[in-house]
DNA sequence: TTTAAAATATTCCAAATTGGAATAAGAATC
DNA sequence: GATTCTTATTCCAATTTGGAATATTTTAAA
């Protein structure tokens, strides 16, 4: 999963909350998301025009008096089916957590969505999957450097198993309280 | 410390233990080095291209019978000067760790240097005050999903010195059995 | 009050990066 | 013998990057 598609659905996820044009998306990330995303303006535009081109946004141009123009871009069914498709599925590797998966929560938790405690158990599966790996190659290596390195890989990977526990036990309760 | 700067030291890395052709440089990194770090033979030969404009490495076209000429890389003094500096810097982030960190922790026990227990001690420090910020900050906040993510950042920078701390007991013993 | 800086909103721009393919020939495999 | 892989470097075109440019209004500072 590469950067430029989380980016666009991480823009899909802002435009699940209304219309906005490029200036304002970046507003958004700059203010609400920046202590996990960045993303330049030249980035936004760029994305923004690929995005239209497939169909997932569309745009239109609303004039202003005092301002330049603005371009309000809202989201597609299309958009929407993706954005869903994507922040449902758990991230590949450890090193998308802190990134990817922070966004995908981010979304779950801003849209309210039903998918936050199936997409935790998901992660955690992947995770422990890659842990399993990782502790039967860690058994299998001689070489002093590599015992280093999945040792590296394997404590990063049970933190952010350990971490993602504890996102479920709050998450729950999180569920609970909108019952009650 | 971005990632062209430190596929540029990792080369130097390499030619610190001889002249290489970027076709034998690939190879290394693709053999030696792949559980951490991936370069393709364009970037090679792009970033060698560049060191070679700024002066920490010389070329030298060798001619031979029945393969393509190959152009021979050796590491200049300036190039041997900048390399240490940055093998001895600690990596300032800990999503640095698992590449940038892992690589210099790969040369200097490729290479038998000495500063390998300073290296760890420092970054055990830029860590251990990334760590105080973190808690500090988690102190702080009171949107439930800022708690989530500064939770998530102070489980890996803990595992992170956690297993900085293996690293520097075994590269103690390491040491320990170079002077028996 | 005047001047300077920031905000609004999008496009422009040129250098750098990317992910192969191309090149040409020998060596290895089927 | 035919096919595929290896050797070694350059070529190539699309994409990305990191701002600047644009023109005007609004806000802040002097």
């Amino acid at each position: 999963m590469s950067f430029k598609v989380s980016a666009e659905n991480a823009l899909l996820g802002i435009l699940m909350t209304g219309p906005k044009h490029g200036y304002d998306l970046h507003g958004y990330v700059s203010t609400k998301m920046n202590q996990f995303w960045d993303l330049s303006m030249s980035q936004i535009y760029a994305l923004l025009k690929r995005m239209e081109r497939n169909g997932v946004v569309v745009s239109q141009e609303e004039w202003q008096e005092n301002r330049p123009a603005k371009n309000i871009f809202s989201i597609t069914q299309k958009g929407k089916e993706r954005f869903l498709r994507w922040v449902s599925t758990p991230v590949e590797h450890v090193r998308d957590v802190r990134i990817e998966f922070l966004a995908k929560l981010f979304f779950v938790r801003k849209l309210h969505l039903k998918e936050g405690l199936t997409l935790i158990d998901k992660q955690i599966d992947v995770l422990q999957e890659k842990l399993r790996v990782i502790e039967n190659l860690k058994e299998k290596i001689t070489d002093e450097f590599e015992t280093v390195l999945y040792s590296f890989k394997a404590s990063q990977t049970t933190a952010a198993l350990n971490w993602l526990r504890e996102c479920k036990a709050s998450f729950s309760q999180d569920q609970k309280k909108g019952i009650g």
